[in-house]
DNA sequence: TCAATAGATTGCTTTTGTCAACTATATGGT
DNA sequence: ACCATATAGTTGACAAAAGCAATCTATTGA
């Protein structure tokens, strides 16, 4: 990633902490004139929410003073919303609990709450609405670092609708990573229409990889000849790479392949494309033939390579 | 939307307030062992960018108690930090500035805000920062109103990759809105391929909507004679609907194929496109001929319509 | 010209949060 | 069994943060 970039994601941030901050300031003011404070108010919800639990582990949860708390919890207390059982496994601790009027309390703070938020989401248009549910869901999620642990990495047949995604992504990819020509859009749309209106489910398959649940890479299979079967338009997103998808990708094309009975995969590519050429090596492909050729803008060398699938 | 968007919309942005209410917490404690606490930080980065600000401004941009905001400007004041000038306007105000003492204590602050924010950022993976930044910037967006201003509308030319996503949008919207089968993927990829194989500059053209900075639709110019130009691929995204953009679409299209030379424009639409029949209208169509086909699964009518280009 | 209003400050008060000390229990090692 | 050490929870003392109301001055609009 360019430092620029990087730059970009600290001043992004950094903004986004200001502004939230003001927000937190105005979701504090909405409290104003109801029984509690933000940080009671927060306690009440944790109370609500995690049954069982310890004035530690609130304490640990909020990141609050015990000390701070264990006043709040006082007031609780003696407001009657809170019970307190002595811990069975450990005589320092005390079970909490929400009384039925504790649980009246935060149901009447709940609704609020609701009321509120209701209120800004229902001031939104309808795609603003849906654009800040998944962009909060997403800060949540990296920031969390959900966003690192390992997504899921799905590979399906095609829908309608991602083979046009095929093309769209070839087309911005290489245009802006090698500065090709719009002559591999047209040959990336043509192999793609081709694919559609020839498709023949037996001996040709389109595989799509998602990664979470964003679309991460394609592959093709198609017949060139009932012997040979050719491997096509294999693309992994570059925020996508480093997860194996292309290896996987590949190694289901020839195990299709194989299976629809071809005695040999053969495929087309261009030695710009290392990352490519490395996954065909590892599936056992041999490079056969070269020639130099620059119907894409730049000059560059077409490759063909083999694999034979008898066994 | 439906009502259970409603509600995990608004789930979702309470969830976020809690999470956020929490980072704030931890930003808070970040400035500990500075000088300063988080209110006066945030009236010192108040201070350092926006010149020429007043308490009061301040105060309405922070949210704060003017008495409270007061105060802290008398302990910046007092420490060298700040220095006022008595506005030329208004003499009840007084003009704050940073003095050298303020700069300098500003930017040992802000260095060290970038130096934990660029900790933070530095320690997720390199999609998740992007992700990250992507998303901050939508929510701000979203909620500052920036969402639901008028975005501008811009029709351009087609770019590498808009044929793809004209492809996908289409497929993506006609089996999910009207249950259309693959024939009809298949019959927008062809005559996508064949654009881009045949593309004639001077009297063919691809025009991308684009709503804000999204895109939003498509349509196209395609040569049927020397006399007669072809329609094609009419597509607004639900999302952008209702700003006339399909409107702007075709009329770009009469006048483009009215300077190319034409004698008549032409289309073919069907009957359940309900509203791209009444822009055809609008812009002068008629109806010339129909015919009922299930090309696309559903029974559906096919129309043709044509448009004389003549004065 | 005068009432209403906005900017700024101050005294007073409450709320919120921190710190350190202390008790009681738990844990792990020898 | 015993001891050092750590954790849960409480309390007192205190400091920081924030809010409220009164006040003064200047401005604005009728």
């Amino acid at each position: 990633m360019r430092d620029t970039e990087r730059d970009e994601s600290i001043a992004a941030v950094r903004s986004f902490n200001r502004f939230y901050t003001r927000r937190i300031g105005v979701l504090r003011d909405g409290l104003l004139n109801s029984d509690f404070s933000l940080t009671e108010a927060r306690v009440l919800y944790e109370l609500a929410h995690a049954e069982g639990v310890t004035a530690a582990g609130i304490a640990r949860e909020l990141g609050l003073d015990p000390g701070y708390l264990s006043r709040i919890l006082r007031t609780f207390e003696r407001g009657g919303m809170v019970s307190r059982m002595p811990s069975p496994s450990d005589a320092r601790q005390s079970i909490l609990a929400l009384t039925t009027e504790g649980r009246k309390a935060y149901a009447a703070l709940d609704a609020r709450s609701q009321a509120d938020v209701a209120a800004m989401v229902d001031a939104l248009p309808p795609d603003g609405r849906r654009r800040l549910t998944a962009a909060m869901r997403t800060v949540e999620a990296v920031l969390e670092g959900r966003g690192d642990g390992p997504r899921p990495i799905l590979l399906r047949p095609n829908r309608p609708g991602d083979i046009g995604w095929i093309i769209h992504r070839h087309a911005v990819l290489y245009t802006g990573e090698y500065g090709w020509n719009a002559g591999f859009e047209t040959l990336v749309a043509e192999i793609a229409a081709q694919f559609l209106a020839k498709f023949d489910p037996a001996r040709e398959m389109c595989l799509i990889a998602e990664l979470g649940d964003v679309l991460a890479g394609s592959v093709m299979v198609v017949r060139d000849s009932d012997e040979v079967a050719r491997l096509r338009l294999l693309l992994v997103e570059p925020e996508a790479r480093g997860h194996g998808i292309g290896r996987r990708l590949v190694e289901e094309c020839v195990r299709f392949a194989r299976g629809a009975g071809y005695r040999k995969l053969t495929l087309w590519t261009n030695n710009v494309l290392t990352a490519a050429r490395r996954i065909y090596e590892t599936a056992g492909f041999r490079l056969v033939s070269e020639e130099p050729h620059d119907r894409f803008g730049p000059p560059m060398v077409g490759q063909t390579w083999d694999l034979d699938l008898r066994p």
